[in-house]
This record gives C-alpha cells, structure tokens and sequence, in this order.
DNA sequence: AGCCAACCGGAGCTTTTCCTCCAGATAGGG
DNA sequence: CCCTATCTGGAGGAAAAGCTCCGGTTGGCT
C-alpha cells in the first residue's frame, strides 16, 4: 500500500487535526496560547501532541511549512492554468483568499525564520512570483516598480486573521481588498511608489 | 496644576510603559502572552500591571481602546487638512501606516467588541469615512463601490504585525501596499468587486 | 485471524504564570 | 520642606501550563 508519510493512518489523522487546531488557534490567539488548548481542540491527547512535536517552534515551524507549501502549489498551478501575467496573478490572489486560513505562517522572529526548508520554499515562491513580473511588464499590464515581494506581503495582509468577525465578512473583505490591489498593479496613471527597503530574509503570510 | 487623568504622574507613566510593552507583544506573540512578560518589557513590577489592569481583558481593550482613538483621530486630522477625497484618503493611509505600530486592536471576539465605548468609536469612523467616500464619488475620482468597511479593512492588512522582518522593511512594504492599493480605488476601468458581507459589528484593525 | 510494532491518552510531576497583598518609596500640595 | 494620599515592586500561595511516562489500544502485515 501506498504511504503518504512514514506514519501509521490513526498517527497521520491525529497529526492533522492538531496541526489544524494549531492553525486555528494561531490566528486566533497568536503564538503563545496554550498547547494544552491546541490537543483540546484537536480533540486528542496532550501526549499525543507532545510524541508528534517535540516542542512549541516544531509545531510554528510545521505549521509554516505547510502555509509555504500551500502557497506555492497556488503561484504553480496559477502558472500551470496559462493566460497572461494578469490573470495568472489574478488566479493566484483569488486561491490565496480562498485558503487564507490554511496560510498561517506564523510571522514569528524565532528558528520559523532560520529553517532551510522554509528558505528554499520562499525562495521559489519569490522565483516563481518574479518570472510572472517579467512577463506582465513584457506585457504592459503591471506597473514596472512592483517586486515579488510586494506581492507575497500583499497576500500576507490579505491573509490578515480577523477572527472578530464572521468568516464569510472576512472573506469577503479579503476578496475585496485583492480586487482593488489588483486593479491598483496597473502601470495606467500610477503615482510612484515609496522605496523598497530590504527585507532580509524571511517572508511571512498569515 | 493641569491633570490629563486623575492618575499621580509616576503612574500615568507606568501605564503607558504598559500599554506600549502590551502592544509589542501583542503584535508579536498575539494576546495569549504571558501579563509577566508584559510587566517585564515595560519595566515596572506585576503589581503595577495589575493594579492598572484588572485582568488581561481590562489590558486587551484599553490597547484596543487607544488604537481606535488613534485612527479616529488621523481620519479627523486628515479631513481637517482640506483637499479633495483623494487627497484626504491619501493621507489618511499615510498616516496609518505611519502609526501602524500603535494601532493594535487585538481582533479579538470577546469584550472588546461588545464594548460600548469601542462600538461608539467605531461608528465614528465608520461615519467619517462615509463622508469621504461620498464626496470622492461626487468628484469621480473613487470607484462608487468601495464601502467605509472596505477602508477600515485595508488599515486594519496594511497595518497586519510583520515582527519577522525589521522594522523598516516591514513599515516600506506597508507604504507601498497602501500606494497601489489606492491607485486601485480609482474608477477608470475598474473590473466588479465581489460582494460586501455584513460584517456584523466590530471592526478591529493589527 | 493473529500478532506486534506503533500509537494513544491522560495521570502526575515540574515549571511557569496568575494574582493578591503590604512594607516601603514618591509625587506634589500647602 | 514636610506630610500624606497615592503609588511601587516583588514575595508568595494558588492555579495553570509544560512535559514525561507507561498501561492499554489499534492499524496493518502475514
């Protein structure tokens, strides 16, 4: 039989649900909150949480590698579906929207911001996102001043957990808020942008 | 001799050193941090917190409190500096984002929300923002579709905690996301908006 | 079906956080 | 400068969270 992962079924269901809670609870409550509460909600054990993450940065960092992974099967696939530079960012924001609350990646200054593979993820993040740049300027479609990086803060803020307000009113804000920002890439009349200033390193959603 | 509050002058210190401790932490580890560690940044003694805040929701809403005072009081100041829609919007983000880092609202859906005082400056803002937005479309220069719920929406991403990336990167990234954001709010070829949901109450911004 | 390696949950010990209380310090009016 | 109402900091008991360990359960291979 197929394995998904080096993990019995009963273990990887598990690992899932607190991983999801962890997401949850993130936004809700920030990183501090309580990892008894995270195995509550997931409805399992705190052992079981403890024998899958070792400690609190494990599971941040598991949990930002899964937001970095989602994100960049989103640039991939809106890549892989054609048109032009526009529509392929229009593509990528509306998916970003639609799984905001899988996107947490968890914003924190700690190892989240040293781990190899969550480098390598944003480096193809970034990558990919600035081959969709080149050619919407080939294109004339995007304003030329616009980097790969306002794009992933931009869908960083999109992410922005409101978890004061409903989920369809936040969604919506959030779909919104894109579809302005969109239309705001255009190079027509735009005003220039304030500098850039480095980010050193790492890139967060969520 | 002229009293800002009734609170001896000593105190009325301490509480700022907590409020200012409280929203650093806050942005950075969410609401869920330790009140300790609070008291620890901010330099005073626990029962100082304490005696100043009840409870961490008593802390919570006054942080709250003050950030909506906050915006309130820039949209006030940017209507008072005269100028067209645009021109008032123009600064109104400016100075969000110049501010971002005092403007926490926790987000959180417990008392904060409920909270009388909160409600009334929310409807303050809320109104003012409608003033702006209708006089922007009398002059033709905002897309008739954008609502003041949209507005507060784009402070609250664009003010959105980036505590991995320094200080200036992320305050650049927020000046440059709010740029084109409201190059976007202009009417000439505006694709459709998706639908507003009612947000049902309360607004809260990073 | 039968077996066993892998997994589960939570009791319970340790560490941290919560919160109260009061002896000593200080602002600021007279 | 002195007095006192107000404020401070941190010790310390109570409560919560962090974390480990092991008896019992279960998935999945044969």
């Amino acid at each position: 039989m197929f394995r998904m992962t080096g993990l019995r079924a009963d273990a990887r269901r598990n690992r899932e649900k607190i991983l999801a809670a962890a997401r949850e609870l993130f936004r809700e409550q920030g990183t501090a909150v309580a990892l008894d509460d995270i195995a509550r909600r997931a409805g399992v054990g705190i052992g079981t949480l403890y024998r899958r993450f070792p400690d609190r940065d494990a599971l941040i960092l598991d949990v930002a590698l899964e937001g970095f992974e989602t994100v960049l099967a989103v640039v991939e696939a809106a890549r892989a579906g054609g048109g032009g530079a526009a529509a392929v960012l229009d593509e990528t924001f509306r998916r970003v929207v639609e799984q905001r609350e899988r996107l947490v990646m968890p914003l924190v200054g700690g190892p989240v911001v040293r781990d190899p593979r969550v480098r390598k993820l944003q480096r193809a993040i970034l990558g990919a996102l600035e081959e969709v740049l080149a050619e919407g300027r080939g294109e004339g479609v995007l304003r030329a001043d616009i980097t790969a990086f306002d794009l992933v803060g931009a869908a960083a803020m999109a992410c922005r957990p409101m978890p004061h307000l409903p989920r369809e009113a936040a969604g919506a804000l959030a779909a919104r808020h894109v579809a302005v920002y969109l239309h705001g890439l255009r190079p027509h009349g735009a005003p220039a942008l304030p500098d850039m200033v480095d980010p050193g390193g790492y890139l967060g959603l969520g």
